[in-house]
RNA sequence: GGUCCUAUCGUCUAGAGGCCUAGGACACCGCCCUCUCACGGCGGAGACACGGGUUCGAAUCCCGUUAGGACUACCA
């Protein structure tokens, strides 16, 4: 058995920021790729000039890049099967098309778009059983065909389909899906704008670039028997195909769109999740191992991805499970990672100065340990270190000072006490804060959370944050001595 | 309408005829840990869409129904 080098691309439209659907699709090929020594190939399907958008590419790239999914080769980089933009590809697209015309295979179709629309309203008046073009071009005799070309009437190349038969189509996943030839009408494979369709597009450049392997979402099933027909019709060797089950919307009707939320990684990225999180939730969308192991970073998972764990049923897309992922990846995180990709966010709150100064930068590091395990999405770092990185703080409302059952004479006595405890106390750490506290409840016999929850709220202004004596050590004995003392005065009636 | 795909806890899934009293994870609930919140630990509730076959035996195979989805452009 001759084994080819394994080649898979991902083939995007620059229509729009990169959709998650779409990075599950390279995260798979990119997988695929990597598990098998392959190559993995990014190519640009710009050949709708109505849809494209400028900015798609670079957001399309950046969010790749951001998710570590690398390719072998592309627009930017290059390889030996370029160009990588279709657009920069037509004159093998005109060729291939007027191929098939030459062999009979294709033919030219002059109809104007109005005719097709009115083909297709009538059509559906009728409730007519097919759809689709008409074939009235189909069988034009070759003197009015020149005729009307020389008239320069635009005109589109259709393949001739044929109308009888049946078309196997090999899916890896789901096996043999069969279709019938008389359901296909003749779609476009060269616009009258001398761009090519995807169908033709997409075969002649699967075939040039040697792909052996095509995983694209589920959507395409239904075309994938016009791929099949121009492959045989070309004569060339079709790749494998493999079509991944489609992302549905969280409730399970209808595909994912924007109305349910984010649906670019962009937008995952800067609500504060982590490519780790998002690479390993869209992993288990779709995919399972043999076992039960469900963390996976990517490069782990590129030893063990193989087609044959891959769905076929489509997917609800709920974010519960990538939440709590991005809080096992942010635990991993080491301080001076996490304090780095959470630096933008604190500048924005203006909690730190842009650029920070590399103290503030110490500093910010030393909190992430305290606050590793409270966060499930970057941005949450905010309400857990604000009070961190302020000098000073608005003094706590009254009814947050006061446990319940409590008088506010008995907390502001809670809080002189501790303010003369921790005045003399020398050398401020974690211990010996822990030492004199504790046994401060104890000779004022409370209980220790009566004492340590109006310490809390008097120097943070919250009521859930990192352990008590953590959080005082790094505010340092100035400031919890200062705003001890504004808490217990605001409670002097 | 037509063609096609899919069908196990709320969600992602394990399951390839007996190992299933259906396993795991997230979410949810309870308990423990505990200075709060988390993290962590332990436990709980929770599913084979329905109906027919095939078989000694079916979540697993076949057929049908139902439901959901995709496609049906000179978009990709």
């Amino acid at each position: 058995m001759t084994s080819k080098q394994v080649r898979v691309r991902f083939a995007p439209s620059p229509t729009g920021f990169l959709h998650i659907g779409g990075a599950r699709t390279a995260l798979y090929n990119w997988l695929f790729a990597r598990a098998n020594g392959g190559k993995f190939i990014l190519r640009v399907e710009d050949t709708d000039r109505t849809r494209f958008v400028p900015e798609a590419l670079e957001d399309i790239m950046t969010s790749l890049r951001w998710l570590g999914l690398d390719w072998d080769e592309g627009p930017d980089c290059g390889g030996d099967f370029g160009p990588y933009y279709q657009s920069q590809r037509l004159p093998y697209y005109q060729q291939y098309a007027e191929q098939l015309v030459r062999e009979g295979k294709a033919y030219y179709c002059f109809c104007t778009p109005e005719r097709l629309q009115e083909v297709r309203a009538k059509q559906e008046a009728a409730k007519a059983a097919t759809f689709g073009y008409d074939r009235h071009c189909r069988d034009l005799d070759p003197a009015t065909v020149e005729r009307l070309k020389a008239e320069g009437r635009p005109y589109v190349i259709r393949f001739k389909m044929p109308l009888t038969g049946t078309t196997v189509v090999q899916d890896a996943l789901r096996g043999e899906l069969s279709f019938d030839n008389s359901t296909l009408d003749d779609h476009v494979l060269l616009k009258s704008d001398g761009f090519p369709t995807y169908h033709l597009a997409n075969t002649v450049d699967d075939h040039l670039m040697q792909i052996t392997h095509v995983m694209r979402a589920d959507e395409w099933i239904p075309s994938t028997p016009r791929h099949v027909l121009q492959y045989q019709a070309f004569g060339w060797e079709p790749p494998v195909f493999a079509h991944l089950p489609v992302l549905l919307s969280p409730d399970g009707k209808g595909k994912l769109s924007k109305r349910h939320g984010a649906t670019s990684v962009r937008e995952y990225r800067e609500q504060g999740y982590l490519p780790e999180a998002l690479n390993n939730f869209l992993l288990l969308l779709g995919w399972h191992p043999a076992d039960d192991q469900e963390v996976f970073r990517i490069e782990e998972a590129a030893k063990l991805f193989s087609l044959d764990r891959i769905n076929t049923s489509p997917v609800a897309f709920q974010t519960d499970k990538l939440a709590w992922f991005n809080g096992l990846y942010i635990r991993e995180l080491p301080a001076e990672d996490l304090a780095r990709r959470c630096l933008p966010y604190l500048q924005k709150a203006e909690l730190l100065p842009d650029p920070c100064p590399p103290e503030r930068l110490a500093y910010l590091n030393r909190l992430m340990p305290l606050v590793r395990e409270r966060i499930k999405l970057l941005p949450e770092i905010t309400d857990w270190v604000d009070f961190f990185l302020q000098e000073e703080i608005p003094v706590p409302p009254v009814e947050l000072l006061l446990p319940k059952k409590t008088t506010p004479d008995e907390v502001r006595r809670l809080l002189a006490a501790a303010y003369d405890t921790l005045k003399e106390l020398a050398p401020f750490t974690e211990v010996v804060l822990e030492e004199a506290l504790r046994g401060l409840a104890e000779q004022l016999n409370v209980k220790t959370g009566q004492l340590f929850m109006p310490i809390r709220v008097a120097v943070t202004g919250r009521t859930a944050t990192p352990g008590l004596f953590d959080t005082l050590v790094l505010l340092g004995k100035d400031r919890v001595l200062c705003r001890l003392k504004a808490a217990e005065e605001s409670l002097t009636v």
